[in-house]
DNA sequence: AATACATATGAACAGTTATTCAAATGATAA
DNA sequence: TTATCATTTGAATAACTGTTCATATGTATT
């Protein structure tokens, strides 16, 4: 009895358009391709680290000018910028004590804007 | 002696280059607008969402044929199109029991294929 | 050497999130 | 009505993530 229903609601979510989904199946991209998408948009969403991004599109600047444009902790920040660079999306350079942070590509900024363009429909 | 190493600390985290921090705080769009973009990247910021997008790019489907392209269960897909639906990135029609998902937006191609575009260097 | 200081790092904690399971809607057909 | 089925929803769980705090590196200066 239990086997029957199991089978009937199995059955039941199969398809609905078989063509449609062999199609659609077909397209959609390599799976490991939409995970690098959605791993850089992960990195995006959040508010830290768009906000330090957007400060870079203006600057390189060294940690503790982020952290005080941030009005967040130098920790915090070297957290995110560890984030960053390990993304690829900033790279830095060392003069004495001080370590500069810069955008590392210019895709980045594109893809804001286009973000900006949507919230504001 | 605490209290002078805490003020000496406080003071050396202020600001390397201060009219860099002033620049650069005076041009930082609205907090309010990065939150939302930081929001927007963090619907993007999944695998099975970004591959219900990818679907959705093809043609408009019904939740179970969603599911059968990603393999998944029709209950997952149904909890993260609330999501995307929330977010405004998809909308639907009712046509008797089934409902179809498409998408509500033609920004969300453009920004993808942005980061497409990114990861492939 | 020792001190000062910018930055990085590790552990811990709190808050968030995706999936699963079970049950509830909503809609059609018998 | 009852049965069927696509979809939605709520609760629970497990995994993940951002910040804090304390401490460690690395570099320059004395």
């Amino acid at each position: 009895m239990e086997n029957i229903k199991e089978t009937v609601q199995e059955a039941s979510a199969e398809t609905v358009n078989p063509e449609v989904v062999k199609a659609v199946s077909e397209k959609l991209p390599d799976i490991e391709l939409l995970y690098d998408v959605a791993e850089l948009f992960k990195v995006f969403g959040d508010s830290t680290r768009v906000r330090i991004l957007c400060a870079l599109f203006e600057s390189e600047m060294c940690v503790c000018d982020i952290a005080q444009v941030l009005d967040m902790t130098q920790s915090a920040i070297s957290h995110q910028l560890r984030v960053l660079k390990q993304a690829r999306l900033v790279k830095y350079r060392r003069d004495g004590k001080t370590v500069y942070y810069s955008l590392a590509d210019d895709h980045i900024q594109t893809i804001f804007n286009q973000a900006f363009e949507h919230i504001m429909e």
